[in-house]
Formats: structure tokens, C-alpha cells, sequence
DNA sequence: TGCCAAAGTGAGTGACGCTAACATATGTAA
DNA sequence: TTACATATGTTAGCGTCACTCACTTTGGCA
């Protein structure tokens, strides 16, 4: 299930890679991510993927159960780098300031903005995600990162129930903006926005309004 | 293209129905949403909408181009839903109080939670989107309830910038709020909210934020 | 070296989207 | 009323897709 990183793995306990074709598995995914960035989330097909890695079409099938898993593996590749983008936006001013807060955001709506196919598709995926408590688990480690930004910012421990209300507020905010944003992309009037002064205006208006 | 209304039409220009069937344009729509609800937005197919309307599986082509289009009238008929119910929200409470907008979010939220699988449909169309203005303009007009009830609380032209600004916060915040409620739904340890206190606080958050 | 399991192929099945050619009902006009 | 144009429906068929099965190839290892 696990491990869709390096094609010249060690021949340890499950490798998975570099047999007959290199790394299958990788490239599918690789493959899938393209066709549902240019195509639209439905505009994908496990055949395409798999003509453009060079296989038959019934290859996917030693890899994946169906095409339900490949998409959960597209997904849980896309978090894995939001989850990234958001840290790495955190990180970039000081602990507990605003700035740091609001940064978390923007690194979401841009990931959107970047890359709006696969966000339908992480936000999307309905079929089989039941059974896929490791995508739930990365959703609350995105979240952990607001809560932290949020608790460091108002000073209190992330698992107070203020911060973790104030967070929620500001990841609805930040998630439908990002979606509102990707939809009407050259519409509705109030779509000119600079990210970042909303996402400013939006993090202080939040984090100072008196508790509820 | 317009009116999927009345069966028993006057024979007017385009009364486009009663002829074989009775009114299978309207009753396409009707399965299809119901196929959108119990298996998804992707679980759904002519075929099986047509088996449902008890025709053959090319007679829908009579009606809609391409299944992109049946869809399109499915998102066509819930946004004039989702909006009555807004509309509806906001007249149940005093013009300009906290409530009437608070109560505009919560038939937002609650048309997400009653319809998942449609209200997903309605945000998630992508394909064959593009070239449909009337969808842009009916958002436009959801849009437009939630910006009259803000305008009415703060006392402003609708036309305002602050509450357009305002206005557009509140809507991605609920948009965002009812994308994570369908999501995980019994998941996210702060998911369990009373949504009516939380349309309340964000609310009074949002609109009594000094000017950003 | 011989064996097993992983990884890939090719053919086949049933469903679907959509089109084409044909059949039938309906409103209008001669 | 009859004749026609058009809207609505049907059957048959094409190409694609998801997925399976039987088979072959390949690499690791006892």
C-alpha cells in the first residue's frame, strides 16, 4: 500500500519498483495527476494513463485494485505536498505573528490556484474514500497545521477549544475561497482579490473577535 | 434551451413537452438528480436515467446534447432552489438583524447537508462549464441574497465596497463550512458544531470587524 | 539450478456515450 | 380532411472504457 517514492529503491522488505518497467506505480500516478490537471477531474481514464506510461492497460491492475485507488493515490500525494507548502509558509515568519497565520492560507488557496484539478479532486472524491482513514489522517495533519499557527498566534495550547474553533473559522474561510476562487475564475465582481491582504483582514478578523 | 417547467404547456413557441412521453425533459432531470444523490456525482449514467424514465438509451439525445448538458439542467434547477431557500431564510427574521444573515448561511449549509451529492454537482462542474452563463448568473445571484442581507445589517448600499468585501467573507466561509460538513463527515474532532451558534458567531465575527 | 511470485501482455466481456437511419405522433395549413 | 414539416421516439451499431482471465516473462532466492 505504502511507498510511491523512489524507483531505484534498496531491495529491502517491499520495494515495488524496478522490475520490468522501472517504477509503474510512480509514473501512473504521475500520469493521472496530468490528465486530471488538463482534463478535468472526470476527464481521466485508466487506459490514457496507462498509453502514456508505455504499458498495457490491464498493467495498472497489478498496482492498483481499481481506479478508485489510483485516484486515492494522486490524492494522498497532493496532501502529502499541501500539507508541505503549508509548513514551509508557516515557516517563513516569525512564530505567533499574524503574518504566519495568514501565510498558511495562501499557501492553500495557491496550491488551488496551481494546481485546481487535483484540489477538486482531494476535495472531491466520494467513491471508496470511505474506507481510506489514511486520507482522513493527512485532512487533520493540514488542520494541525492552522490549529498550530492559530494557538501560537493567540498563545494558548493548540488543543484549547478557542483555538481549535477560531481555526475551523479560518480554514472554512480559506477552503471556500479557494474553491469560489477557482470556479468563477474571471467572475463575480468581488473576485479581484490580493490574496494576501484578504487573507490578512480575514486572519485578524477572526483572531480578534471576542470569543462566542 | 430554457423552461423545463410544466407538462401541460400551452401550445405556446416552445412548449417542448407532452408530445410521446408526457415530459421526459423534466423527468431526465428528476432521475438524474436523484442518481447524483444516492451514487455520487460521478455514479451517474444516460443510460440508466433513460432506463428510469422508461426509454430507450439514445432518447435523451432528443432533449440534451451530451450528458454535460443534462447535468447543467440538474445544477440549473437546484441554484433556483438553493436561492428560493435563501430568500426564504432571510424573510424569516427581521430586515437587517444578525439573524436574517446568519439564517442566509444556514440554508446554505443545510441545502449541502440534504443534497451532498447536488450541491457537490452544482460546485464541482468543470466540463462544458465554461460556455454557460446563465450558471454564472444565477451564482451571481446567490450571491446577491447573501450581499442584500449584509447591506441591511450594516445599513449600506448594497453596492458598497465593505459589504461586498463582508459579504463575500461570509460566503466563502460558509461555502467552505458546508464543503468540510459533507467531507468528513463524522470525522474532524471539531466537526460536531451547532451550526446555528456557529452562522451566529461568524456572523457577528465578520460584520463587526473593524475595516480592514 | 530450479522454483515462486511479481510484473506485464493480449484477448474478451459488459456497460456506456453517442450517432445514424428509420418509425411515429402532432400541430398547421392547403 | 389530408398532407407536410417537425418533434419525439426506437433499434442497431461504433468506439471506448473498466476490469478479468489465462498466459508469458523476469528477477530474487533457497
Amino acid at each position: 500500500m505504502p511507498d510511491e517514492t523512489q524507483p531505484s529503491a534498496s531491495p529491502g522488505v517491499t520495494p515495488k519498483a524496478a522490475y520490468h518497467h522501472g517504477d509503474l506505480r510512480a509514473q501512473l500516478i504521475t500520469a493521472v495527476r496530468e490528465l486530471v490537471e488538463t482534463h478535468g477531474p472526470d476527464g481521466f481514464s485508466v487506459s490514457e494513463a496507462a498509453r502514456r506510461a508505455g504499458v498495457s492497460s490491464a498493467a495498472p491492475y497489478k498496482h492498483f485494485k481499481d481506479r478508485h485507488e489510483i485516484l486515492r493515490g494522486v490524492v494522498s500525494e497532493a496532501m502529502d505536498r499541501l500539507r508541505a507548502a503549508m509548513e514551509a509558509g508557516a515557516a517563513s515568519y516569525p512564530v505567533g505573528s499574524l503574518e504566519a497565520v495568514a501565510t498558511v492560507g495562501r499557501a492553500y488557496v495557491e496550491f488551488a490556484k496551481a494546481e485546481p484539478g487535483v484540489f477538486r479532486l482531494v476535495f472531491g472524491l466520494t467513491e471508496g474514500h470511505e474506507n481510506a482513514p489514511d486520507l482522513l489522517a493527512k485532512g487533520e495533519g493540514c488542520f494541525g497545521v492552522v490549529v498550530q499557527a492559530v494557538a501560537a498566534c493567540l498563545d494558548l495550547p493548540p488543543g484549547d477549544r478557542d483555538v481549535q474553533r477560531r481555526a475551523y473559522m479560518l480554514w472554512s474561510l480559506v477552503h471556500g475561497h479557494s474553491f469560489l476562487n477557482i470556479d468563477m475564475k474571471t467572475k463575480v465582481t468581488t473576485a479581484e482579490i490580493d490574496d494576501w491582504a484578504y487573507l490578512m483582514a480575514v486572519s485578524r478578523a477572526i483572531l480578534t473577535a471576542p470569543e462566542g
